[in-house]
DNA sequence: ATAACATATGAATATACAGACATATGAATG
DNA sequence: CATTCATATGTCTGTATATTCATATGTTAT
């Protein structure tokens, strides 16, 4: 519904700095990867040192099939890289700016329980 | 299944390591209210000015009601607050941690689309 | 080459949730 | 106080996706 007040000129400030609907859908889905608890536990697993799949479904308590399609998702989007060992392979954290996310993401929980 | 080496030692450090369940779910859906499309654009609009609801709307091409309902999320989680003037209420960004946290984000993207 | 193990893949199900639509609340103004 | 404007809420539907189960792929050793 068109509003009866005017805001053309914020607006269309606004429009001028807002980056490409693909580059905004794209970060959306970079986050989705995070917004997921396995996947969460996972990557937070991966903090410590590589892991193989198994070891991965036992310390999280679930099967292994399940943690295999997590970990794809994480490889496609490039979070995790894994090597091949014999027949285990071990997955590790692909860089630090998946540290760093979620070290900012920690500090938003922590500020946001301060006030109650 | 349980595997048939043994990781207890790795395991066991891992696990000592790894954060609460319920810490670990929250970030989770922390990072959840950033894996959507329409959120994405509605903090992003945000990080020039503080918008009302309708300015909102009218930049996404989208519904009112779709965009409150979006608003509320965002403000359930503190990652946007409000003021009212008269009918209108002003949206704006809670803390610079929501800054933070896209800017990490980006940093990812980009660095993911140098390796092509 | 065949058996055993580690992981991946495919299909099916179940659940979560974004957006649409109708309507309710709340504020200003005549 | 009735009307108009701005926003909020409730319900419903469709879609996306996490997990499960069954099975396939790939690797090593006998």
């Amino acid at each position: 519904m068109m509003p009866k007040h005017n805001h053309e000129a914020v607006l269309s400030m606004v429009r001028n700095e807002l980056p490409t609907d693909e580059l905004l859908c794209d970060l959306a889905d970079l986050f989705k990867i995070f917004g997921d608890t396995t996947r969460m536990k996972i990557l937070f697993s991966l903090f410590e040192s590589e892991l193989c799949v198994c070891a991965i479904a036992e310390l999280l308590g679930m099967a292994q099939p399940a943690i295999s399609h997590q970990l794809k998702v994480l490889k496609t989007n490039k979070l995790v890289d894994c090597r091949r060992e014999g027949k285990t392979i071990f997955y590790f954290l692909a860089d630090d700016h998946v540290r760093s996310i979620i070290a900012q993401g920690f500090e938003h929980l922590i500020e946001e329980r301060k006030e109650d």
